[in-house]
RNA sequence: CGCGGAGUGGAGCAGCUAGGUAGCUCGUCGGGCUCAUAACCCGAAGGUCGUUGGUUCAAAUCCAGCCUCCGCAACCA
């Protein structure tokens, strides 16, 4: 091989508005054993991650924090950048959306798409609701009406540039339905044809001028670049790419083999992002494939729920192999998959410390112990010998197979299975027997040989996804023979020399003590720094909130009214519909409750309404007003005054 | 009837495309071994494979209906 293929794999750029948990880690961990795995079978791979700086939400954080967006941005991606470190993540490149280069290619970008007619400014009637700051073309409107509130659009204030996208849909649903790998897994792309493509595709809105934290669009200075276009784009970006001339870096590895993503954006990487590309002339992406998440318990991890678990902290409890194991096993193929701090230290304790490192340890003490250190060749050959070099063999390619389908759970468990093996391989041959008898020396030799190339196996396997443990492997066996070629042939250990000493790798976790350790640092922590944060949070919102007069409050009509009948809005999920008297007559109104109250529980009682909103149709149902509730956590509740009557006015 | 996925021993999963002894990891119980981190190896208990019906000599696997859960969409006045 005179030249190595390219091989380009990014992750998701991470959004900078706070420190991400281990569940935005998994992704990037995920990633790099992948670039990690390819590098190793000799691949010129490039690995690509970095972080998302623009848009609204900083500008409001880093407004209530008291800094400029630049510097709030600077920090939170120093946070990120350091747990990839941390987690020992062999990225190559770390890409920010505020570096220069970035910006003012993405302006380039703009332009060009501009120049060309994809992009186009919009400057209709009626089609812009002030309330929501949503613009919507023509297509969206329902009943001529805002899709978002139902009020009426008005007189465009404001302009926005769309993308154009239907222009590409045939083309898109073309590629897709004729590359079955490029949306990856299957029922992801599906999910994308059936809701978003064969519907029709809405043009894209890609400017704001709502906000000023963002990519100005260079000739028109009100608006700023929103997300996509920004925030996609640093897949070339990165590379080099210039609409003008792009560098060889790009020309080298652009298109990506993999973009791995979230399973929420997948939307814009499988629709926005190639109809940019093909808008641009340029080479698609092989494959976007969309990971599930990882959950605590059954619960999405929230800060508001006290649930969130930092990639820093357990590494600090475990070390950095532990926790990209844990990531890298726990994790399933499609389906979201849960972490516990039960479940971390139970495969820590079974999988780390009992199969491999007490194999490692048991292995090289016999070595010490009957050799002195000393490596024999391996032969003196018995049959039950042939399971364990067959395993090892076979083991290379179960796990080939199994990455390129990116299923890196069952990729560590066909490792693991290896060294359960040499666990079994240990007890077949009872070495400690074959020690009592002098003559047998050669064949305890032969035997220990195998054990430590069934380890080297593992070692060099393991890499990838354990890089600190394989390395601390290759010492205990005092090997140097760590490349994957050398898995061709059971038999790189090399004999004569001395493997070194046996030192644990992993110690058992009494899982008691820790996770009573654990409970108490949560404990302490909550106390610290939640009511803080909370509050500092609250106080962003608030700020955020833009004053109004009292006669803003007075065009509002609440008035008490009481639930006469209630059942669920077939076809929606959330809804339900209500029969209320406002003391006047009975009106009905659809509210967003369905999870939070059983229709029978809301019956009789009484509730604030707003009786001059007006009317939306929702899911088929005509409601007229809306009732009350207060938004508590992930709860909805909703604000009852059962001791008043119907049809009074609150003011 | 919006689109899609899934329901398998206590837990987490494989098997289903090309029907024919129900497999893996963890946990429980019993045994073995002593090189090793109370680790390792062997064995056992435990499943009418969501439910009903159909096709077939034979169904976890194919077909139809139903129930439940999940994802996406819609919708959250």
């Amino acid at each position: 091989m005179c030249q190595k293929t390219p091989y380009y794999i990014t992750t998701a750029i991470a959004y900078t508005s706070r420190k991400p948990h281990i569940g935005n880690s998994y992704e990037i961990v995920l990633t790099d054993a992948i670039a990690r795995y390819k590098r190793m079978q000799g691949y010129d791979v490039f690995f690509l991650t970095g972080t998302d700086e623009h848009g609204q939400k900083i500008e409001e954080y880093a407004a209530a924090a008291g800094v400029s967006p630049k510097e709030y941005v600077d920090k939170v991606a120093g946070q990120i950048r350091e747990i990839c470190d941390m987690l020992n993540v062999s990225y190559d490149k770390f890409i920010r959306t505020t570096d220069d280069y970035h910006e003012k290619v993405v302006q380039k970008i703009f332009k060009k798409l501009y120049e060309q007619g994809d992009i186009y400014k919009s400057e209709y009637e009626g089609l812009y609701c002030t309330p929501c700051e949503s613009f919507w073309t023509e297509a969206q409107l329902v009943d001529g009406k805002c899709p978002d509130c139902g009020r009426e659009v008005k007189k465009a204030k404001e302009e926005a540039y769309f993308l154009k996208m239907s222009k590409y849909q045939k083309q898109l649903e073309e590629l897709i339905e004729n590359n079955p790998d490029f949306i990856f897994p299957e029922s992801r792309k599906k999910e994308m044809l059936n809701n978003f493509i064969k519907p029709g595709l809405q043009d894209l809105c890609v400017s704001r001028t709502s906000f000023k934290w963002g990519v100005p669009v260079d000739f028109d200075d009100k608006h700023v670049i929103y997300v996509w276009i920004d925030a996609l784009s640093n897949y070339i970006t990165a590379l080099g790419y210039d609409p003008d001339g792009s560098s060889d870096l790009y020309k080298k590895y652009w298109p990506a083999d993999v973009h791995i993503i979230g399973k929420d954006i997948l939307r814009f990487h499988t629709i926005y992002w190639p109809i940019m590309l093909m808008a641009l002339g340029e080479p698609l992406p092989k494959q976007v494939f969309g990971h599930p998440w990882l959950l605590f318990g059954t619960d999405k991890m929230s800060k508001s729920r006290g649930n969130v678990i930092y990639a820093d902290d357990l590494v600090d409890l475990l070390g950095v192999d532990a926790v990209r194991y844990y990531l890298l096993s726990e994790m399933p193929y499609t389906s979201d998959g849960s972490i516990t701090y039960e479940t971390i230290i139970e495969r820590y304790n079974s999988d780390l410390a009992n199969t491999l490192g007490n194999l490692v340890n048991r292995t090289i003490a016999m070595s010490n112990k009957y050799f002195d250190g000393e490596i024999l060749p391996g032969d003196v050959k018995e049959p039950v010998d042939d399971d364990l070099i067959n395993t090892a063999l076979t083991t290379v390619e179960t796990i080939d197979n199994l990455i390129k389908q990116y299923r890196m759970s069952d990729a560590l468990d066909a490792l693991f299975n290896l060294a359960r093996r040499c666990n079994k391989y240990i007890d077949e041959t009872a070495p400690w027997v074959l020690a009592k008898d002098p003559e047998k020396k050669g064949r305890l030799g032969t035997v220990l040989y195998n054990l430590l190339e069934g380890i080297r196996f593992t070692a060099v396997l393991l890499a990838p996804f354990m890089p600190e443990t394989s390395k601390k492997i290759f010492e205990q066996l005092n090997c140097d023979v760590t490349d994957y070629e050398s898995l061709k042939t059971f038999g790189g250990t090399k004999a004569g020399g001395k493997v070194g000493t046996p030192v644990p790798l992993f110690s058992r976790i009494d899982t008691e003590k820790m996770l009573k350790e654990i409970a108490e640092k949560q404990e302490e922590a909550a106390k610290k720094a939640d009511p803080k944060s909370d509050r500092e949070e609250k106080k962003a919102e608030l700020e955020g909130i833009a004053q109004i007069g009292i006669e803003d409050f007075c065009k509002v009509d609440l008035r008490v009214a009481e639930i006469k009948a209630c059942e669920p809005v077939k076809k929606a999920k959330k809804l339900l519909k209500l029969t209320l008297d406002d003391g006047a007559g009975e009106r009905t109104v659809a509210s967003g409750i369905a999870k939070f109250y059983k229709p029978e529980d809301l019956i009789g009682r009484r509730v604030v309404l707003v009786s001059n909103l007006k009317p939306a149709k929702l899911c088929g149902v005509e409601s007229c007003g809306m009732i009350l509730a207060a938004t508590c956590g992930e709860e909805v509740k909703v604000i009852f005054v059962d001791d008043m009557t119907p049809g009074s006015k609150i003011s």
